[in-house]
DNA sequence: ATTAGCACTCATCGCCCGAGAGTGCTAACA
DNA sequence: TGTTAGCACTCTCGGGCGATGAGTGCTAAT
């Protein structure tokens, strides 16, 4: 491809980004530096068109990029456009201190992306496997109840009140806590947990009721697959010209409701390998009410083999390079962020259990 | 009020609740059973305009009711409305399993009551008071870390991994929480921790760089300050007609991007007590860009002092009867989850025990 | 190879007008 | 006196029409 070619190009497309408006060859003349006259750029336009960069919405109006233009912009084109800065260290703060636990800094990470980029903002967590439990913790609360507090061996707390029977001391209680936490260490979350707790009541035969409360209230949490999905920033949509046509919008938002999809469109562009963030563009993202969409996703990973993804949702016409930055920092902050704050296991105690063998084994250098 | 009149304005609210198209007399005269010509119910609407009852958008569309009209309706014709029934039982269980705390309880009562109303739903957790520490404890995780769990007044839990020194046995690890449970209890979160901890260093000479830690994360903490609100159900307002004007529905979402604006909206409709819904109509909203809206709120509360309120927020056209009832369900289960009550209810539990019975305790004072 | 000139296309906007829905008023009626 | 039929009137909505203007493609000159 001519230089030219791709100065006329970029020119479009950054014109087209800025405006939302085709972009005629007059304008372009006038703004850009080209220097040279209208009838040479219409020249240049109409073998970009040829080509399959650029479309025409109709026969008398400007030229608008394709799918492929955008594709050419975002592989080759990007790298000279100007560069908004934006803190590394601000981002890594926020998830920091919101970071109670992973799914926290998942829905931060959703919040931030979607105020950073006012954009749509998606986050998905995948290859959580059934957490097992690490320990648990009793806190008295008054004398009628106690908070039951269960980690998980990700770090991960999870809580339930419980109704004691009348006038039980504190020592008994610390007496059941450690009971149970003996009995539910290891066991996965919900899974195999019942026939353990069975035992228990031997142990713990005159507080059968609380023993039962824990049995049923995990029982619960096994029914309840942990949320997976976030999306953040739907308003921001409607930012977007391309989107003040409602019924569109609308479109959209009601496609992500599918998680299945959502699942599907954070899959996709499998282009990614660590810390390099990938875009699809249009009809790449194969769902009909997105073809004036662009995504642009990065991967994410936990200790202890969860992975995610993030990714941002917005117009074709969206700023691809500070998307990309955005979404790269926001990746990287959260992979940083989750290994400094969670990293309780090494790979060593994972291997101890039979037939589970992680095979992703990113490198997480720590901070 | 002639008893007619109520009939007349009755049936042009229910109509333009469901059609959101101004009412017609000739319409109303066909479709309602009301037995009198349209000249008749002409007059009357008349009437209803005079008395502010009714307005007519031109001079020659049907009516469409006014703030006023609305709230004539909500207080006094609703009962005779149909009833939409919904699963108290149903609302209970999706709350209790999502619940591992009381952030998560709320965040899902969002979820649920935009999902169940087709609206906008908004959550708060006031008592805004800074959190203060019941308890703390530690869960060794290997040889160097630790994961301190701090239990607050609430019952919200926070984590936080700890570096600790090189060979420290488990009993002391036990003591060092115990220190630290002993010493925090009571302060406020981040608050004047700090000069309590210092106490600490005397007893934890030894252990000053695991206190430094904590101390270091306290004071991250308190520059956080809680999450309190929630937004859900944003894309909902797209699907009602009023909000296919698109500058309008950004309007009405971004004010509710402003904390402060939401918590006077929570706060507004002052009317209520325990489990009654408050309705807020139009301008009784005292927000120029929701004057088409109505806002259903209800309070929740949760041991702990923590109190916090749920609302609906849709067109003024919304569906008072249903929406009235998802609140004040969803409002009253999110009680009964948060205060543990719901624990007893469990089939399971009530079979097999035919002692102790489960007493309902709505209203709860312990704290 | 570039550019000026020119005829042509086509979306957009303002305008007018007819259709239709709905009203208020008046007079007739039970 | 309350209700109803009839009628003139108002006003929105949608379609048709022409002017406008941005933008193009082509051709010929540089």
């Amino acid at each position: 491809m001519d230089p030219r070619k791709q100065k006329v190009l970029q020119a479009i497309i950054d014109d087209y980004i800025r405006t939302a408006e085709p972009v005629g060859s007059r304008t372009l003349a006038r703004a850009h530096g080209l220097g040279v006259s209208p009838a040479t750029i219409r020249n240049e336009m109409a073998d970009l068109e040829q080509m399959g960069y650029l479309e025409q919405p109709h026969t008398s109006a400007g030229r608008v990029p394709s799918d492929k233009g955008y594709r050419y912009y975002v592989d080759s084109l990007l790298a000279s456009a100007t560069d908004a800065e934006v803190s590394r260290e601000a981002v890594r703060r926020v998830l920091a201190i919101k970071a109670r636990m992973i799914e926290d800094v998942t829905r931060q990470a959703a919040r931030l992306l979607a105020e950073m980029t006012d954009c749509l903002a998606l986050a998905s967590q995948a290859g959580a496997q059934p957490v097992r439990i690490r320990a648990v913790r009793v806190v008295p609360l008054d004398p009628q109840r106690a908070l039951l507090i269960v980690v998980g061996e990700d770090g991960s707390l999870r809580s339930k009140t419980v109704q004691l029977g009348p006038d039980l001391p504190a020592d008994e209680l610390e007496r059941i806590a450690a009971a149970l936490s003996g009995r539910l260490e290891g066991a996965t979350f919900g899974g195999s947990s019942l026939g353990r707790l069975r035992g228990l009541q031997g142990e713990l035969g005159q507080f059968r009721q609380l023993v039962d409360q824990v049995l049923a209230w995990l029982g619960e949490q096994q029914q309840a697959p942990p949320e997976r999905l976030w999306v953040d920033g739907a308003r921001n949509l409607l930012n977007q010209p391309e989107f003040h046509d409602v019924p569109k919008a609308q479109a959209v938002l009601a496609a992500l409701e599918h998680e299945q999809l959502v699942d599907q469109l954070l899959g996709v562009p499998g282009t990614v390998e660590g810390g390099a963030v990938a875009v699809a563009i249009g009809r790449e993202l194969h769902v009909q009410e997105m073809e004036d969409c662009s995504l642009v996703t990065a991967l994410y990973v936990a200790p202890g083999s969860v992975v995610g993804r993030i990714g941002v949702l917005g117009p074709k016409r969206m700023n691809y390079r500070t998307v990309m930055k955005v979404v790269e920092l926001v990746a990287s902050s959260m992979t940083t962020v989750l290994a400094g704050e969670d990293a309780l296991q090494e790979p060593g105690s994972q291997s101890k259990e039979p037939g589970s063998e992680s095979k992703e084994d990113p490198a997480d250098g720590g901070a």
